[in-house]
DNA sequence: ATAAGATATTTGTATGTACAAATATTAATT
DNA sequence: AATTAATATTTGTACATACAAATATCTTAT
C-alpha cells in the first residue's frame, strides 16, 4: 500500500516515522557489508575523523541522548572498533586499528548509500529533500 | 546544537532519523493527556472508525508490520481499550466501550498536534512538508 | 479427501532509542 | 576547607519496532 494512500497520510509524525524506516532500512543494507547498523557507522567515522571525540560531542552530532551513546559505543567496544578512555569526569573515544583498517570501506559505504539514494529521488528532488529537512529539524 | 551544524547533516538517513525523533516527541506531548504513545493512538482511532478493522489492514495502513501491530494491540488490550476477535486465520480488532468514550479526547488531541505543528513551522511550510514527505516515501 | 502450498497472525528474540536515577568528577560558595 | 551545585557519563528499565520461525487457517491440486 502506497503511504498516500493511508490513514494518517496527512499526520506529520506518521509521515517521518514512515520515511525514517523506509530510509534506515535502505542504509542498512548499503551498510551491510560492514556488519554495521548506520548509526554505529556514523559513530565509528566520527572517532576515525576525531580519535579521542568526547562522548558529548558525539552525542550532539548524531543528535542523539548521552544513554544512547553510552550504549552505541559499548557495541562498538565488544567488537574491538573503539575503546573509551575515561579523563576525570568525561570519557574520549578512540578507533582501534581494526577500525582504521576498515575506514575505506566505511567511506565506500557511504558513498553507495548516497548514490543510491540520489538516484531512487533523482538530483534535484535528494537535493531538497535534504535542505528541507534541516530546516524543519532546526525549527523543531 | 543546530541539526545544520552537525556532522552528517547532508545524510538522509540521519536527517530523517532525527526529524523523526523531534517530531515524535511533539507528538507525544500533545497526545499525553491520553496516556498514549502516538502509534498506540492512532491504532485506537483506526479501530474507532472501523470497528473490527483486521489486524493486517491496520498494519498497511500505519506502515508498520504484522509483528508490530499485535504487540500494539496487545498493550491496548492491557488497558481495556480494544478486544481481539479471530475470526478464522485473521484477527479483527474492536474499541471498546472506554475508548468510545474517549474519541472526543483522541480527536482533540490529534487536533492540538497539528495546530501546534502548523504553528511552528508556517501553513506553507508545513503543507509542503507533508506533501513533499509523501511523496519521497512513496518512492522508497 | 488428502497433501502441499498460500495466507494471517503470533512468539521468541534482538536492536535502537529514551527517561530517570545513580555515580563520578569538577567548580563555586560560603 | 567543606558543603553545595553543576556537569558528564553510566545504569536500570521500558518501549517501539523488526526479523525469523512457529502456528493456525484456508485454498488448491492431485
Amino acid at each position: 500500500m502506497k503511504t498516500s494512500e493511508c490513514r494518517y497520510c496527512t499526520c506529520p509524525n506518521f509521515l517521518a516515522g514512515t520515511v525514517a524506516r523506509k530510509i534506515e532500512k535502505m542504509a542498512a543494507e548499503s551498510w551491510k557489508e560492514t556488519g554495521l547498523a548506520p548509526s554505529h557507522a556514523y559513530l565509528l567515522l566520527l572517532t576515525l575523523e576525531e580519535p579521542g571525540i568526547q562522548a558529548g560531542i558525539i552525542a550532539q552530532h548524531l543528535q542523539l541522548t548521552p544513554s544512547t551513546i553510552t550504549r552505541l559505543v559499548e557495541k562498538l567496544e565488544e567488537r574491538k572498533l573503539v575503546t573509551r578512555v575515561s579523563e576525570g569526569k568525561q570519557t574520549n573515544v578512540f578507533p582501534t586499528q581494526k577500525a582504521r583498517e576498515m575506514k575505506p570501506l566505511l567511506k565506500k559505504c557511504s558513498e553507495d548509500f548516497h548514490e543510491k539514494y540520489t538516484e531512487l529521488l533523482g538530483k534535484s528532488d535528494s537535493k531538497q529533500f535534504i535542505q528541507y529537512m534541516t530546516r524543519i529539524a532546526d525549527r523543531i
